[in-house]
DNA sequence: CAGTGGTCTAGACCACTGT
DNA sequence: CAGTGGTCTAGACCACTGT
């Protein structure tokens, strides 16, 4: 093991342990050498591995710094919120704020493939990860056409997991439009910002066998929080 | 100009100019120390730099190598601004607002695998569509790397065709980062919107052959008048 | 002014690869 | 075996930030 090592796990304890937060100063190359008994080469070689890897930031004549938390998450490939942010080392959560049968909009009867009058499962869950709120999802679901999603528990973890599972279906397409909006007074409230700050807005309609719906959701990211990363090739 | 960038420029050149290919062998660290006639540290930094950026690959016992190209999976359809407007069936305009050489921020510098201190064109254009104001692009060109930019016409609709067609590159890949900001004044005048509403908020990096960076550019859409649609599949 | 990160020196010993 | 990158030392001067 060699002896930078020992000061990236000595920083990266810190900072799991909540003790150094973001935009938190970490001690200086000069102060990580002396305690680690090490040359400042060597303790600086440990920082800028971990800025390398977007844990710290730098700042000449200032300091170095625990960064802030940003998701970034490559588009292209169909996953689950949940799957995603498990698979970039963080822990995801959810809150369930509202469950009800509601009359859908024509938007969303639209995209669900529903005659207007017919009644959808309303959804509304705050997203978290590593206990900081993300997201805001509203989903409907087409329960006249798939009536066990009633049984579901919303308030679990990945909802595309228990559809797989407990409805025995399998999603194999999402249709995603991103814009951006202005935060309304609830909103911004739900996801702690500024009221009117701007929003990164999805709507996605998720898509099991032969282009039938299941599910139609709108989620309001932080755009402080979420990133959209899309590769595209020719 | 630090004494690195030197050398980084000079490995650099050899890959650009194709004497170096995917797959050789680059000089090893003690060669370049002597050649450049610093100490073998400060030619490590170089390289470790370049590595980092995807440029080199290292390996303990044998030497430095240029990074092969990276073939993964296609996820989208590459396609300029030009050509997607005038496959919906609509006109395409462009207005070129500045045209300058510029110090590079550290974004735009890192973004093009250029050092800092490396000047770059930078080019703001509004973009319309029927006539309508839909964007506000600032792109950032590498003219140190490809000096032929300088005399592309950016008052033309389709800059990636003149790269391909003048320049006698092929664009291959492009990434990119979607969020939503807040129209400051300058930017709320231009697009013609309110100060403070919300924007789509677009950063794309093109590439060439060896993931060597063209363009760098931030595009600020109006979300009323242009949404990305993204289909996934699984 | 003291403190910070940025760059740099001129060495050293190590494990590993290929001849 | 000679050559490579990996790690490390004990210093140095610089530009920059904030008091």
């Amino acid at each position: 093991m060699a002896r930078y090592q020992d000061i990236q796990n000595y920083i990266m304890s810190l900072i799991n342990s909540g003790y150094l937060k973001p935009g938190d100063k970490i001690p200086s190359e000069r102060e990580l050498a002396q305690r680690f008994n090490v040359s400042r080469m060597t303790a600086r070689m440990a920082l800028i591995d971990l800025v390398q890897k977007g844990l710290l930031i730098r700042k000449a004549g200032k300091g170095t710094f625990v960064n802030e938390l940003v998701i970034e998450q490559p588009l292209g490939k169909l996953r689950s919120f949940t799957e995603e942010i498990k698979s970039l080392g963080h822990k995801p959560g959810s809150k369930l704020l509202l469950l009800e049968t509601v009359k859908p909009s024509l938007e969303v009867a639209k995209s669900l493939k529903l005659s207007s009058g017919t009644k959808v499962l309303k959804v509304v869950r705050l997203r978290y990860v590593d206990e900081k709120i993300m997201s805001l999802n509203t989903s409907f679901f087409p329960i006249s056409r798939f009536p066990e999603l009633l049984n579901l528990d919303f308030s679990s973890l990945s909802i595309y997991e228990l559809i797989e599972k407990k409805l025995g279906l399998r999603i194999v397409k999402a249709k995603q439009y991103l814009s951006a909006v202005d935060a309304s007074a609830s909103q911004a409230k739900l996801l702690q910002v500024q009221k009117g700050s701007a929003l990164l807005f999805l709507k996605r309609i998720t898509y099991v066998m032969n282009d039938i719906p299941v599910e139609y959701v709108e989620v309001l990211f932080r755009p402080d929080r979420y990133t959209f990363i899309i590769e595209l090739y020719r």
